[in-house]
DNA sequence: TTGCTAATGCAACTCGTTCGCAATTGCGAT
DNA sequence: ATCGCAATTGCGAACGAGTTGCATTAGCAA
């Protein structure tokens, strides 16, 4: 019995239909340990369902995205996007350069640049992304 | 008489040769007023330097970018990257979603993230990408 | 002025991602 | 349960940004 199924419920929501690409690719990004690419994400896919094909695991990554469902860190520009179950903003990213680790971090930092704009310079901000690049204290 | 060429200056420092395409590209950048794709650069080039080809503006760009003059910033993922001339990571980006443009923003609150991590976390703080979009004054 | 090597133009290539289309499948209506 | 049809899929081809190999050109130190 499954109690809790967002995948399900944003689906239903939005009148997509549940299939097994979707179910597979949402389980594999959901309880993974870190980001991972699209190709990643087809080859752990593949494990169980053989068949699906990366094209559905992009459309399906894009659909979510739509969603609200997981979220797309370009974390090296070039090179693959990153995927991830979505989080909000104040939860931002710390990659190691030597071991390649990313981390997240939460504070009060970025909702206080979200007031500062608002109130002193009259920006909306609807999204901050902030990624911070360095040595991990393991690495340093 | 220019007074200060920093393009000749990182150049011979670190052994290059001075090239009309480079000089093209470092003139085009270091005077635009925005963040321009490579695609855009390369054209206003050819204005004034019908021959000179895409590669050459990617690789001085490369090269310009290791000799720290420029700054590559991966506005939106997917979609090719913007140059601009090299600035302080404290100086974010502001994006607006409706009309496009791009802000920059001094404060305190990059320079804080970095203390904040590495007094309390341990993290060795190299580079802080913030990138905040949203609607500017105009827009809102 | 010469000679050597770095840098260029060009075309072919890579690679992540998207697209067109025929075949399949989920699911609401019967 | 079955049907019907639009949504979704697998597949291969296409795309676009960026890179690379190579023969030719040109900067610059001697
Ligand atoms: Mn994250
Ligand atoms: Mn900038
Ligand atoms: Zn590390
Ligand atoms: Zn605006």
């Amino acid at each position: 019995m499954i109690i809790d199924d967002p995948l399900r419920e944003a689906l239903e929501r939005e009148g997509h239909r549940m299939t097994a690409p979707r179910r597979a690719v949402w389980d594999v990004v959901s309880t993974a340990e870190r980001h991972l690419t699209a190709d990643e994400i087809a080859a752990r896919v593949r494990a169980e369902h053989p068949d699906v094909n990366l094209s559905s695991v992009y459309r399906s990554l894009t659909l979510f995205s739509e969603l609200g469902l997981v979220r797309e860190s370009s974390l090296d520009s070039g090179g693959p996007a990153h995927w991830e179950p979505a989080h909000p903003d104040d939860e931002f990213h710390l990659r190691c350069r030597r071991c390649g680790k990313v981390d997240h971090h939460t504070g009060d930092l970025v909702g206080r640049v979200r007031e500062h704009l608002e109130a002193e310079h009259g920006w909306v901000t609807e999204q901050v992304e902030l990624l911070v690049t360095g040595l991990c204290p393991d690495c340093a």
